[in-house]
RNA sequence: GCCGAUAUGGCUCAAUUGGCAGAGCAGCUGAUUUGUAAUCAGCAGGUUAACGGUUCGAGUCCGUUUAUCGGCUCCA
């Protein structure tokens, strides 16, 4: 039997061997890190016996599914905690995930003194340093050992397995846990871990089912990677829009005004004012014309969009249905007052396409416990749009959607934090779409060909599409790591139909045209979000709320700092003087906090001379240039929207 | 909607077993006129998220509501 190795050697053994045995062969010290090997690609258990030729991988914790295995086993042993210090705890699951692992209980839920503790004794079962047994047991005997375990939901799980499946166990000490692996071979290889929080999460992540206990946690190779991780998780923090937008005054919430009902206080209505003039502007260069629709309808409107029926929950409805004829709803979505522009006189083949933008102010009664900062609200604004075309006009416009997207996140300089993703229908599930599975295929396929032509990478999700048709969303992650849709472009040859709209076409016959729904920059208050977190608030200038601030170094010289604003100003630059830098005293402080790009320090010196002291947060001092010089750099920097990089380091941050 | 935590001045936080709501920063006034992380002095700022209860007495204990945070579920 010929087994080979990473580097290409080849090992030969006569009778089967277990993966260790073979790390054990190659050194004591590579046996002593391996976490997990990998056959002909696929991980497997250090236990597994290696019975024919093939290729074999040693994975320790510099490799992702090495880490992995070393935070499973680590959730093994928080479960084992928890059973000897709460034993009528009932054990459900404990994966690995991306940042560590976790581990559901159904029992009270644990408090952070409860985890201290557990993080004590889960040390203990370390130090104990168990070997984990694995063992197999047919199906039966298996759910007779977790009924005599008094584990119910171990019982459940080995039920939904597949009857062919291989049951396995591990064990360590007392503990028996059934599980599929890979694992550590002891206890002892956890070096560094930590509990990080513990929430409450749905039995098998459905609503209907009993809610669980939680516990994330964390676990690395060293000591020295935890601290660093624990360490990023504070930093990040300081990132977090949520926070950071709140302090920089861009806004702030009110408990009378209601939940996910976002304030943007001046700073933050100006950033957004200048995306808006910007993503107008642009697209009414590329063809789309401008409506202005009403924020709500009668339910009528709703009712031939289907939405009475299904997303009524979802909707803000204004009267009682039992007791008035006319009920109003505020919109959850601009789609059928687009169409009703569309449909307000007969089209003909040559009008197509028409382009309709709008930003358009949504309402969506989110459930209370969802809404979070400036991504999940329930109103927001869009830069919505929707394109009527004909049917051969449909992968020419679709390309033109996306690259008026990717010119906005180019712009907005974000392009390389986000992926594409074909968001498909879900053939199990067929009645929540509407369309033949024929018509689904084919355009999968052709939005496939138009990324794949455009050279975009992407990634494919089945059930993520709209129900009227599949979609590619451009997809983002915030300081946490959730992800959010930023963008939205989708493919929609159905509600034409609906809404009975058509053109005529060089026969003079009525037509369904195709209906392109998308966003260019996506919703404003989204987007804001995005981009405080990814500039930390330090914005590109041409965004800045503020974008000099003019600091006098003493009285005597306001009367020069309130001509270089007014200049400023006629050349529409957003600035303002510090009053408070009058008194020295105040001034540094407030410099420091301003976050603004440019400061124009000016004294005697730059009075006489018509000049200004430049210090901008990109290259520090500036030097003194005269203030027409700045004028004319920081208008171009504006006009063509450049990102200027910071080449100094910010001290003490 | 579900599980949990939290709520004291603009911000960050104090307030022994239930016993006079306090500090730093920010703000305002005055002094200082100084070239970039902290000049000096004074003043003001509160129905302790809201409502109800227990008590001689509630920031503190109990209940309800609202909001915020961490998750779960959801996100047309």
């Amino acid at each position: 039997m010929k087994i080979t190795l990473k580097d290409g050697s080849v090992r030969e053994y006569d009778a089967p061997i277990s993966i260790i045995d073979i790390a054990r062969d190659i050194s004591e010290g590579l046996a002593r890190v391996a976490c997990c090997g990998e056959i002909d690609g696929t991980p497997a258990d250090l236990r597994t016996m290696v019975k024919e030729d093939c290729r074999l991988n040693l994975l320790t914790a510099e490799d992702k599914a090495g880490l992995a295995t070393i935070r499973h086993t680590t959730s093994h042993v928080l479960a084992q905690a928890v059973k000897r210090l709460f034993p009528e705890a009932k054990v459900a699951i404990g994966p690995s995930i991306e940042n560590g692992f976790y581990y559901d209980f159904d029992h009270a839920p644990f408090s952070r003194e409860d985890l201290d503790r557990l993080e004590a004794e889960m040390k203990k079962i370390i130090k104990e340093g168990s070997k984990l047994e694995r063992f197999t047991l047919p199906r039966e005997e298996a759910i007779r050992l977790m009924e005599e375990k008094n584990e119910p939901y171990k019982v459940e799980l080995i039920r939904d397995l597949p009857q062919d499946a291989e049951i396995s166990f591990y064990s360590q000490g007392e503990f028996t846990d059934l599980c599929a692996g890979p694992h550590l071979m002891s206890t002892k290889q956890i070096k560094a871990f930590k509990l990080i929080s513990s929430s409450g999460a749905y039995w098998r992540g459905n609503s209907d089912n009993a809610m669980l206990q939680r516990i994330y946690g964390t676990a690395f190779h060293k000591k020295e990677e935890l601290a660093a991780y624990l360490a990023h998780l504070e930093d990040i923090k300081k990132r977090d829009h949520n926070k950071l937008g709140r302090e920089m005054e861009l806004f702030t919430t009110v408990d009378v005004i209601g939940q996910g009902l976002p304030l943007l206080m001046p700073k933050g209505a100006k950033m957004i004012q200048t995306l808006q003039r910007w993503i107008e502007d642009e697209e009414e260069k590329r063809g789309y014309v401008r409506t202005r629709t009403p924020l709500m309808a009668k339910s009528d409107l709703y009712r031939i969009s289907g939405h009475w029926d299904h997303y009524k929950d979802g909707m803000f409805v204004l009267g009682d249905e039992e007791k008035e004829k006319e009920v109003f709803a505020l919109r959850p979505m601009t789609c059928p007052f687009q169409y009703y522009v569309y449909k307000a006189s007969q089209k003909s083949y040559r009008d197509l396409p028409l382009r309709y933008g709008e930003t358009s102010t949504l309402f969506r009664n989110e459930d209370s416990g969802e809404m979070h900062g400036l991504t999940r609200v329930r109103q927001f604004t869009i830069s919505e749009g929707h394109l009527i075309v004909r049917p051969d006009q449909m992968v020419e416009e679709f390309k033109g959607c996306l690259a008026l997207a990717k010119y906005c996140l180019d712009t907005l300089g974000v392009s390389e934090d986000v992926y594409y993703r074909l968001s498909k229908w879900d053939p199990n599930n067929q009645e929540k779409y509407v369309g033949s599975a024929k018509v689904w295929e084919e355009t999968q396929e052709h939005i496939r060909r138009i990324l794949t032509e455009l050279e975009i990478p992407f990634t494919e999700e089945e059930g993520e599409a709209a129900f009227y048709g599949p979609k590619v969303d451009i997809q983002a992650r915030n300081v946490y790591g959730k992800e959010d849709t930023m963008i939205t472009i989708q493919w929609d040859a159905v509600l034409s139909e609906q809404y009975d709209m058509y053109y005529v076409d060089e026969k003079g016959e009525k037509v369904r045209p195709y209906i392109i729904h998308r966003t260019s920059m996506g919703c404003y208050e989204r987007t804001l979000a995005w981009l405080i977190e990814k500039y930390a608030g330090k914005f590109p200038t041409w965004l800045c709320p503020e974008q000099v601030r003019v600091l006098p170094i003493s009285e005597k010289y306001t009367e020069y700092a309130d001509k270089v604003e007014e200049t400023l100003k006629e050349n529409g630059i957003l600035c303002s003087v510090d009053r408070r830098s009058e008194k020295i005293g105040y001034k540094i402080r407030e410099s420091r906090l301003a976050k603004v790009p440019y400061m124009l320090v000016v004294g005697q010196k730059e009075e006489e001379e018509g000049t200004v002291s430049v210090r901008s947060r990109f290259a520090g001092d500036e030097g003194v240039k005269s203030l027409n010089t700045f004028i004319e750099e920081i208008s171009r920097e504006i006009r063509t929207k450049e990102i200027r990089r910071e080449t100094v380091a910010e001290e003490n941050e």
